[in-house]
DNA sequence: TTGTACGCGTTATCAA
DNA sequence: TTGATAACGCGTACAA
């Protein structure tokens, strides 16, 4: 492989001639400039990112840091961030480089944060008592999580889960519904959390008190889910507010099991649109969130970080409200 | 940051000592080296990834290549490669580049190439005129690919594709199934030649014709797919081998909204087992694959060609036959 | 405007 | 067994 002095020697120039006619810094004559690049073309020298990693002290990659997920409405989410993180990286002269952690085991990010290969980190998953954020603060680690945390000076970028999922529940409750169920699960997360604050914000601007017996907040299985929906179906609920697309696409199914028509004789509403919706009979009512520019956005506001730019400590995104046939 | 140097100087030792002491390699007293390395844990020392790249010439990082695929029935391969890989990559202490490809645009690739941040690749998708396999030979990057690849010397991990849809087949044509319709479509992908290749020799086993009126190669879009569907129901067709889940997907919501119930009208089998299957009232039988084990597979032969380790040329992995009421 | 010399942090060669 | 020194390839003050 040929390195700048290889060309310097070809060229009768220094190294450092070269080195400023590719870098466009620092003076030097227009004529020479194009000499050496016109050469530089030719040649098809290209310079070497980790030499030039280590002289500059800057990478050009960023990580980003993925939760162990197994479930169908969950991959797409990831997968979409990777995409479009990957896509605004590309453009920026960046890679990037995909860490996944599982649950709290903070192991692969402590060795990524040693091995200095990232100038910065996008996490795609937070938590309200998030062991991974305090981590990259303590290390000085520039990074953007996708998804709210309640330490204010993170920089972080979301949509407004918490107002629209209030303005769905208003939607739902300006209709003939009478009791709405809600089924969520893992409060730890804060996407969830948001959710339900929305969700509870809307009874009070309502001026309606919440239903806590018809109010499910811890189901992390499906044993529990089908525990929760025949209770509710026994009290009466005549909508369903369903946290997630897995706990929706669960309800749906069990629901198709249990002969319970949506909407005759339940109405169902998700709040998260995946492609997974796509897939049933009856068209849900949902909120719908663009991820590209969700992830696309956290990738730019990290560029702008690491560039050392002032970046705004907190990015709302919008949504949309989809409304179906699940809750005519 | 602290540099090998900085500990060299506060342990009154040589660079070179601590550098021997960390990797084991050259001769040292076990005195001294017990000593850095004690002193080296304390003190959270801890050598620079980017001037090891530099030095030895390694980075320790591979890349994912990936193609842009958005369907849902194609995201949880690709994000279960990821996933796999990125076990694998982690447990032999690298870390994973993914880049994204599109169609036959190579300028990510040669990007990748001239940048040199990582030691080997993998295709995770193959086609019958790749265009980036010439590309990684010519460059002499160590490379393998997730699926197979007409190019003998090209180092390939596959499932059997064509053995499973042959026996699958077979299994079909040995009940008293009489018209299999064939619904594929890119046969440009190798995995999809492949089943079809398999499709055909197990009519071949069996001294049987193929039924061409009822074969169709080429389904892109939906709309084909329900033309398809269409022809094949008027031909009387008694079951429906999809080549893989996105097709399946389709045929199933198509003969929902047609009434046509399976398997009593017509059965249905896909030649891959993703989890999009698992959302249907009636459960298909399909060809399961052993996707972590795959990945897996890929990048363990990846390292020890990096290594400079002999590796197989083509490493073939088995499949399930997975029988459901679909075909019953 | 250009060239020289040194630093980035590590490994490897060669003496001692 | 250990230490000095030269790579690895590039960027950049500083000098010319």
């Amino acid at each position: 492989m040929k390195t700048i002095h290889d060309v310097a020697k070809e060229l009768g120039v220094s190294a450092s001639t070269v080195s400023r006619a590719i870098s466009g810094k620092g003076r030097i004559g227009k004529t020479t400039r194009d000499r050496i690049l016109r050469y530089i073309e030719e040649s098809g020298y290209y310079p070497n990112a980790v030499a030039q990693s280590l002289a500059q002290a800057k990478t050009n990659n960023i990580a980003v840091i993925l939760p162990k997920v197994h479930t169908l409405a969950d991959i797409p989410f990831f997968h979409t961030c990777i995409y479009a993180i990957e896509e605004v990286a590309q453009a920026n002269d960046y890679d990037i480089l995909v860490v996944v952690t599982q649950g709290r085991d903070t192991r692969p990010l402590e060795r990524l944060i040693l091995n200095r290969k990232v100038d910065g980190m996008i996490l795609t998953s937070t938590f309200e008592n998030d062991c991974f954020v305090p981590l990259l603060k303590e290390n000085q680690i520039p990074f953007v999580t996708i998804g709210a945390v309640p330490d204010e000076d993170v920089v972080q970028i979301d949509n407004d889960n918490a107002g629209a999922c209030a303005e769905l529940t208003g939607v739902l409750l300006s209709k003939k519904i009478k009791h709405i169920a809600y089924l969520g699960g893992n409060m730890e997360q804060m996407v969830n959390k948001n959710r339900y604050q929305g969700f509870c914000e809307a009874y009070r601007q309502c001026g309606r008190e919440l239903e806590e017996d018809i109010i499910y907040k811890v189901l992390d299985s499906k044993v529990m889910i089908e525990k929760a929906l025949d209770e509710l179906l026994e009290k009466k609920a005549d909508c369903i507010l369903c946290q997630d697309d897995f706990i929706c696409n669960e309800v749906v199914h069990m629901l198709a099991d249990k002969q319970v028509r949506i909407p005759e004789d339940i109405k169902i509403a998700s709040c998260h649109y995946s492609r997974i919706l796509e897939n049933y009979p009856v068209m849900i009512t949902s909120l719908k969130f663009d991820i590209e520019e969700l992830a696309g956005t956290a990738c730019s506001v990290l560029f702008d970080m690491i560039d050392g730019k002032e970046v705004p400590g907190k990015t709302v995104l919008d949504y949309e409200i989809i409304l179906k046939e699940s809750t005519k």
